[in-house]
DNA sequence: TGTTAGCACTCTTCACCATAGAGTGCTAAC
DNA sequence: GTTAGCACTCTATGGTGAAGAGTGCTAACA
């Protein structure tokens, strides 16, 4: 639909704004890029991409600004995202490589990893498996009334809190405890497990009311704790550097945007169906980032979404790079894992 | 050295300057105070402090602002922190009550409820106590080739990570195995804890060096884990609440700061020594951040420094406040821990 | 018919200037 | 020692004009 010469116009125009930040303009374009024709034809040409809707000028006598509309063009029909160099490809095995000892540290590594290679704000949230099924309970002994309660997961998770056990119970009666326990909620959903399945074992902690109540609430804060949605935020300090944060003001706004946890969750949970998703602008549904674009992906394990990455800044980025980063780290990630479970 | 009413005059100058972060000037006083003297006189005593040092001005026609020696004064010798009001306190306990589920819940909760309450950022960073001794270990069965390794202290604290054992190796001889390890480690400091220690042990794991190599890698994992300063931040967004940081640039510098773990962990050790110290603003030996002021105040837990908060802003600070509320959590805390350990 | 040079026009940015307002310092009087 | 009065200084604000960048239009050209 748009002639050859046109969609080399709009590429130059968004390309250049992307790098630059500043309205494009016909002149601009002659001297940087050799086209072979003069501004005066880029200048129609650009007056006709404006009539299509792809241009925008921020007001008469400025250069020309792409539209969502043409971001969304370049998005779908004129990048083709290639692989990394192997510069890049290095620097993010090197920073992998610094400082990864838990799960958490890996996904915290992915959101500087991205947010330093996007130079914008990213996030990484995991669904902590909600799959993840009981597997086993345990006591370990700690002093003469307390012990440790440690609740195993079939994926190897484990989680602990102390409890308060009555001063003369001996770690068989424990054991025998934890085996009862063990053996009524084993291969249950950690979400399925309510607190009445635990009554009618109420007997056998011979009628101890406060070892029960606080092993009640044990297994419930572990099952809640492992069904919670972890976000990791990386790169705050980047919005510093865009042209389009230059007031304070929109950064405070962000920034307050950021720290509601439950409306970024609620972000990256909308856009979990395909692998990867790009809005723009006011595609996205929340108002308060309708003049940002946000890549999102998503990495599955055995099928089940276990995450989601994205990257958001100014409808103005650098989508391919961020686009190849992110299948960078989406592979990175998936390689991690299979091995984890295997 | 002053009189009463320059002592007055300059009280008022801090406190008015403190609340509303504008030039004070004599007329200001003389209005909003009833001091009972005119602005001329006013202006005179003024004038008399600000060859003592106590104030300086913008510019010629502006009013007057406290200069850092006012701020040391001000603080040394005209505020006695008195107790939080009712409400404060009822904030303070339910933001408390909100979410602590862990230790670390803990400190989150009081960098939040310091950044709050100071309306600046904070800092909480904690000494995971380096006296903690190793108690013992265990091994958790998960599958076939794989079992939870549990490290436990003498304080309650556990930690845990995944060891592959070798196919066939029975839960008792891993039993026996963590029995002999705890047996030797039992007692030991963590950081004493070396790679050789665990040498002569080698031969109980039938030459596997695989295993052999992972457990050593997972028990120096964990008591590095375990001796980790851990750094909580708080309230980064308040700084865009404070006139002083209207640009975005000196927003960024500050952030900057924030971000470099080492740094603040630096900053925050470097006063360990007494109870509460106050650094106001070219006192602090770190040139980035000598407009700012920072009230810092160290817990003990039987004698041991275990953690640091300080509270991080502009010069114009609400020290009286920040003081007080630095107090209470201060209570709160050492309360927490006092119950935790016994 | 598509392309181009020329030119008038528009709009922003920046420096410059004048004015209003706030606050001071000084002097003289109380 | 205190105060009223007044000249002075400095900032903040708003308006003006020139420079610069870019456009749209027209007329000429291939």
């Amino acid at each position: 639909m748009l002639t050859d010469r046109k969609k080399k116009i709009l590429q130059i125009v968004i390309e250049d704004y992307i790098a630059t930040a500043e309205p494009v303009g016909s002149r601009t374009i002659a001297r940087k890029y050799d086209l072979g024709i003069s501004p005066a034809t880029i200048r129609n040409e650009m007056s006709d991409l404006e009539l299509l809707g792809f241009l925008e000028q921020p007001h008469t006598s400025a250069g020309r600004v792409p539209s969502a509309q043409a971001y969304r063009f370049y998005v779908d029909s004129m990048i083709s995202p290639g692989a990394l160099t192997d510069n890049d490809r290095a620097l993010i095995d090197g920073w992998y490589r610094e400082r990864v000892r838990s799960i958490d540290d890996i996904f915290q590594s992915t959101a500087k990893i991205l947010s330093r290679m996007s130079k914008n704000v990213s996030m990484v949230l995991t669904n902590r498996d909600s799959s993840s099924c009981f597997s086993y309970m345990r006591f370990l002994p700690l002093d003469r009334n307390r012990a440790i309660l440690c609740l195993i997961t079939d994926d190897g998770n484990i989680d602990n809190c102390l409890v308060e056990v009555p001063l003369g119970m001996k770690q068989e009666e424990l054991d025998y405890l934890a085996q009862r326990i063990s053996n009524k909620l084993h291969g249950m959903k950690l979400s399925d497990i309510k607190e009445n399945m635990l009554e009618e074992l109420y007997v056998d902690l011979s009628g101890d009311k406060m070892l029960f109540t606080s092993l009640l609430k044990a297994v419930q804060q572990m099952s809640a704790g492992q069904q919670e949605q972890k976000m990791f935020l990386g790169g705050t300090k980047q919005l510093f550097n865009q042209p389009e944060f230059r007031d304070a003001e929109r950064i405070k706004d962000l920034l307050g945007v950021l720290e509601e946890e439950k409306v970024l969750k609620d972000m990256l949970n909308a856009g979990t169906d395909s692998g990867l998703r790009i809005t723009i602008g006011s595609e996205n549904k929340f108002t308060s980032i309708q003049d940002c674009s946000m890549v999102q992906a998503t990495y599955r394990l055995n099928g089940q979404v276990v995450g989601t990455m994205a990257v958001l800044g100014p409808t103005r980025m650098e989508y391919c790079k961020v686009i190849s980063v992110m299948d960078y780290l989406h592979n990175y990630l998936q390689v991690v894992f299979d091995k984890a479970k295997t």
